[in-house]
DNA sequence: CGTAGACACCTAGCTATGCTACCTGTCTAA
DNA sequence: TTAGACAGGTAGCATAGCTAGGTGTCTACG
C-alpha cells in the first residue's frame, strides 16, 4: 500500500497565516479554525502543522507573540504580523498569483 | 545564512507532467521546455526536479516509458498516459481548482 | 460527581518533494 | 576544437506537512 496522505496545504499554509493574522492579534488556535471556516472546510490544519508553521515565522521575524487573556479568561499565545511579516506576506500573495496564472495556463494550453 | 532556496514548483510538477504528456507521447527533456514555454518562463523544472518526477510517475503506473528516436534521430524515453494516470490527472485538476478556489477565497475574505 | 469534549498549547519522528550539484554521452555550430 | 544544446541520469540535502502522541483547563451533560 504506496502511501495514505492528506496533504492539502500545498506550501500555502504561511501565506494562509499570514493572511488571517494580518487580520489583528489572533491566537493559534484561532488561526486554525478561521482558515477552516474562510475556506468552507477545504482546510482543516492539522495542529500538527499549525504550531510548527507559527514557530517557523515567528523565528523569521513575521510574526510577533504575546501571551495574553482570551476573551474567556484563558491565556493564549496571540500572533501579529511584523513589518517583515507584511512585507513576506505581499511577496507571497504576489508569486501566489503568478503561480496558479501559470499552472492554469497549462491546463488549459498543454495537453 | 538560511537558505538560498528556489520552490517554485510547490506540489505541482506532477501535475503539469500528466498534462503535457496528456497531448501525446513525449520525451522528458522535451517535457520540461514545453512546460517552461508554456508558462513563459515562469517554471524552469530542473533537470533533479524532472526525472525523479517521471520516474515516479512511471513506478505508480500513471505514466508509460518507451524508447523512441527522436525526429533528429537520436534516442530519447517517451512517455505517455496510461488509464490510471489519466484518471490521476482528473483527479489532481479537479484537487487543484478546489484549492486555489479555496486560497483566493482566504484571500479576498481574511486580513 | 465525573467524564466527554472543546479549547489551547506543544513535540517527535516519518515521508515525500524539490533542489543543487554533479555525472555520462551525442550532435551542431562557431 | 570546443562551447553549448540535447538527452538521460544520481546522490544527498533541507523543508514541509503529516500522524500520533502529550499537557492542562474549562464547560456541559448524564
Amino acid at each position: 500500500m504506496p502511501q495514505e496522505k492528506a496533504e492539502f496545504l500545498k506550501g500555502t499554509l504561511d501565506m494562509l497565516i499570514l493572511k488571517v493574522v494580518a487580520g489583528g492579534p489572533i491566537h493559534g488556535y484561532a488561526i486554525s479554525q478561521r482558515i477552516q471556516q474562510i475556506s468552507k472546510d477545504f482546510f482543516q490544519v492539522p495542529q500538527g502543522s499549525l504550531y510548527p508553521a507559527l514557530h517557523r515565522l515567528e523565528e523569521r521575524d513575521w510574526l510577533e507573540a504575546e501571551w495574553k487573556d482570551t476573551s474567556t479568561g484563558r491565556e493564549a499565545k496571540f500572533y501579529k504580523l511584523t513589518r517583515k511579516g507584511r512585507a513576506q506576506l505581499e511577496t507571497e500573495m504576489l508569486n501566489w498569483e503568478r503561480l496558479s496564472d501559470a499552472v492554469a495556463l497549462i491546463l488549459r494550453t498543454a495537453g
